[in-house]
DNA sequence: CGCGAGTACGTACCCACAGTACGGAGCAGA
DNA sequence: TCTGCTCCGTACTGTGGGTACGTACTCGCG
């Protein structure tokens, strides 16, 4: 009925490109894409538990024998959507971060694109609020690894080689936790502030100072209280 | 039936000052306090979404009737749960604050005791991997700020204090928003340690070190990159 | 150029669970 | 003693995630 309209329509959507498995292949990614363009803008839009399988199968077009071909189930589809909306976010810092040399630069500039990603509705809600507590703390921890903690993991390396003494591999995912978690926080407080544009310059301002105090210890090669260095 | 001897049992429990309402009122107050009890138990255990109002009620010996005549819904229950988790929270943290002096020391022991509170399963769960999902980030900050982020900046201010400049609040609320953000990622890390005792010595270490940067500047009346002091 | 097999869905159903309507028991105050 | 309100039990409904199964279409192979 419908569907059979759709199909032609969706084609032209469908990248020409012969995707090694013809056509059929070809529309069962589209509807897959579909499905998750959709569960993406409902679980922004109304939550996780509020954005029921049948609103999206109904945005989608589809049914929910389609959904359940592709995903095994609704945590599946907002696991898809989480790794979207990640990939995404870590490409978008990984490209502020290209042609910076000094580390120090790399971590301010990293941290400008950061913030700017947290204030995009769907990072927010769907990695930050809503991610740990639908996909399970460990789950989140592993796809997050992958993505943009691996950023501010690579830019707390550049940070700490400025330095002359050599942390083991532990304490540095300590330090880009700590960093990560702070982005975060200050980045929730900024998309929810009145006014995102002065809070997110304080919030610059306030991890810029921090930063300094860092940069302070580690050009003056200051000691760790306790020994954490591999050497 | 099994309710009848289920109150006199619970009798003893209740504190033996006639609480202003007598014996219906304290009787009220403890069926009230078991299906908090059982909630908190449970949402700890199994998470918001698994754990069902059946099993809850099941569990403090009383029906849904009772449930809906105290609680407007299975979110507000939760939301009576996350308030006593935090205040008890807020409660052991004040503790650890006390008999300090120096800011330094007392940003020191409130870093220790948070990590210490952050362990107990119930407030990693409920407080923080659920509570901005189920409580939506707006409540979750209003119940928080009135708790344990209360404690974060008062330990905030006291250490800026010991700088010559004076921040305006919206500096000082960015300051402690962004260590609270930390702690709680990095206690999140700790919880989920296979080793949890190394990586809150991890932690304290990379923490302590920052402060150690942070003091550096304060003392030796660094200014701020941009102005937002109020002088 | 059929033709069997497997893919990509659609349809109809189940059941767990949050929420509701209503009733009754018993205590408090007059 | 009577009235009213609090406190709670019972029975029911609706929604929504998940499942069982049917079917049309496509693709590779003979």
């Amino acid at each position: 009925m419908l569907r059979r309209m759709s199909k032609s329509a969706v084609s032209k959507l469908v990248p020409k490109v012969p995707t090694v498995g013809s056509r059929r292949a070809a529309y069962s990614a589209s509807t897959k894409r579909a499905l998750i363009d959709v569960a993406e803008q409902l679980f922004t839009d109304h939550g996780y538990a509020s954005a029921s399988l049948d609103q999206i199968v109904a945005g989608a077009q589809v049914t929910k024998g389609a959904l359940y071909h592709h995903f095994s189930g609704k945590q599946a589809l907002f696991e898809a959507v989480f790794e979207r909306v990640e990939s995404d976010a870590a490409r978008a810092v990984k490209g502020a971060l290209r042609g910076h040399r000094d580390p120090w630069d790399k971590a301010l500039a990293g941290l400008r694109a950061f913030l700017q990603v947290v204030q995009e509705p769907r990072y927010r809600r769907i990695v930050i609020q809503e991610g740990p507590a639908v996909l399970g703390y460990e789950r989140y921890r592993e796809q997050e690894e992958r993505s943009t903690f691996a950023n501010v993991l690579d830019i707390v390396k550049s940070v700490l080689a400025a330095g002359r003494w050599d942390l083991d591999d532990a304490m540095q995912q300590t330090f880009a936790r700590i960093f990560f978690g702070a982005m975060s926080s200050a980045g929730e407080a900024v998309s929810s502030s009145d006014d995102p544009i002065a809070a997110a310059e304080r919030v610059e301002t306030a991890i810029g100072f921090i930063l300094s105090g860092f940069q302070v210890l580690v050009e003056n090669d200051v000691t760790l209280p306790n020994a954490f260095t591999v050497d």
